[in-house]
DNA sequence: ATGAAAGCGCTAACAT
DNA sequence: ATGTTAGCGCTTTCAT
């Protein structure tokens, strides 16, 4: 059944060098050849084998995905879609994406993935933030290396990033065009370098009309930006400040967590209290009131990951570049002018 | 940095054959020159390359996981967590899922996923619906087949289904319980057998209690199960039938299709009608009211799969197999008794 | 323009 | 109990 390069050889009269050049389309081979190679390769329906390829190529047309196991179970399909957008261009590219998870509390001892340790990736995409030790152990297999929505060492690595200052920054203008100047803001894992982003922007677009904010207008020390975290957090805000008229949640699981507090105490949305969000994930619009928040083009991010990939296997540069992905705001009803 | 098996055999001071064997535990081999291999081993931080392995033994360490376009792209997370409930598995047990999508209109003609013609997996996992074409054109390769949510040809592969035959008629006999005798449903592809199940549950279900339904009573000609459709279905119901006080949704997209129409006609939930749908995707918690509906437990679908797939692979067993995958009513605020 | 042949890293049959 | 050796299917010099 499964025919071999020695069988296409043999049937088109042919050696398997010649068989070989011709795959790789190499211009040494004369168009005549050419055209007998193909039609025995189609009707061998010859397929050149990966494992046979990858032992001398050393390459695997794969490319590994690593991103923590919280990341991978958190409720919102965040990473999930970012993934989805990989695979997508992955595959159109002829390279298959392998999965895996790890610690979130990964450490220097513990072992590689395997698909590392086997040689049965070309490249390695890191969704999320990671472990450094993680980081620390790749690079002695100098392979690739992409980041999304996080990086290490500033600007060492080439990397796909959301544009989280000036989302940030629209997020809090929006709130200050409704009439809003109590903004208070909510954050779970500030040490995020993307939360941190975040958070700038907030600063930065109320700083410009004149408005220092303190400890009083935020909660930043949830450890995970989770529903029940949002809840948390906006439980906490409401007993240190009466004054809020409007909220940034640093992104839309914890909106989502912190309205469902404002429900549960009365306090009407957006009447009360206005409320924005980070991430525009599927929720928020069936939510009620639909959720305002900061799009962010999650298959893009993955996409754009690989093909960076992409760029950087086929010309071997390995020059950081930082690619910035546009975020947008999305106004719904969850934000109302005062 | 790479060492090789032959690397490993010099530090040991034996051969690469023993080494071999000492990796595949082989028990010819004496516990004393196990021990100067396994020393030699991580000493050198030797892993077998895949290439070199899959290329001699046939065997890659990967499975293949296929789903059509249209599924992969569907905004509720079913598919998804399927496959990542196949994803866990397989890592727990050593393997590599490679997903690809095919169009959902393969023909005979069209080329097949290129790990299978590279021979880049070792068996296959096919989720949802797919045409008869994949599968025709698939046996040829005599690779191993699970089906997940789907099974052509009845009994003739194993297979992971959902109990929805029970699933049907418990969510029936749940809007019966709370009184209601006037019950309808929609549907999208009713020709989907895991949908046509359902509703041979919701038919039974009425049947036991002397109800006999007709036209009157369902929209089962929609022909894709989205929330579009959903509104699309409850419209035409409505126009079809006034005395209707429940409807079962084939799955909750549909249902929360269906209920935009009603809040959109000031038909309200669960006073006026109540609703129920099927699935248990996420989003249910979230919108008002709560969705009651039948729970799916996907990640546990798709790590069944991903078993049954190393059983047979383990096995070699190929007697096709039926796992039912229970289900469970879940009662939220969308449905009520009258 | 094409072919011969070495070798990638491993497994497994066969020797010893 | 361990070693020798022949491939697995391909790529890639190096010849011709």
């Amino acid at each position: 059944m499964k025919s071999t390069i020695k069988d296409v050889a043999q049937e088109a009269g042919v050696s398997v060098a010649t068989v070989s050049l011709v795959v790789h389309d190499n211009d040494r081979i004369s168009s005549d050849t050419k055209k007998k190679v193909h039609r025995a390769i189609k009707l061998l329906n010859y397929h050149p084998s990966r494992s046979a390829r990858g032992l001398v190529s050393k390459k695997t047309g794969n490319i590994g995905f690593i991103l923590t196991d919280d990341h991978f179970l958190r409720t919102e399909p965040f990473y999930t879609r970012i993934f989805l957008g990989t695979e997508f261009q992955a595959r159109t590219n002829e390279y298959y994406i392998l999965l895996t998870t790890i610690a979130s509390d990964y450490k220097k001892e513990d072992p590689l993935p395997r698909f590392i340790l086997e040689q049965n990736v070309d490249g390695i995409i890191i969704a999320g933030k990671v472990p450094c030790d993680l980081v620390e152990n790749l690079k002695e297999y100098n392979l690739p290396l992409v980041f999304v929505d996080f990086l290490p060492f500033k600007g060492q690595y080439p990397t796909i990033q959301i544009d989280n200052l000036k989302g940030g920054y629209i997020a809090t203008e929006h709130l200050i065009n409704y009439g809003h100047r109590n903004i208070g803001f909510i954050a779970g894992d500030i040490k995020h370098p993307s939360i941190y982003e975040r958070f700038q922007g907030y600063k930065n677009a109320l700083e410009e009309i004149g408005i220092r904010t303190n400890d009083k207008f935020y909660v930043i020390d949830e450890d995970y930006p989770a529903r029940a975290n949002g809840y948390e957090a906006a439980s906490k805000l409401y007993k240190r400040n009466r004054n809020i008229t409007a909220i940034f949640a640093a992104n839309d699981a914890l909106a989502i967590g912190a309205m469902q507090f404002y429900k549960d105490n009365d306090i009407k949305i957006p009447d009360d209290i206005s409320i924005i969000g980070f991430d525009d994930v599927e929720v928020d619009l069936l939510i009620d009131p639909s959720l305002s928040t900061i799009h962010v083009p999650k298959i893009e991010l993955g996409a754009e990951a690989m093909q960076l990939m992409l760029n950087i296997l086929k010309n071997n540069s390995t020059t950081a570049k930082k690619i910035l992905v546009p975020v947008e705001l999305i106004v719904r009803k969850s934000t109302k002018k005062i």
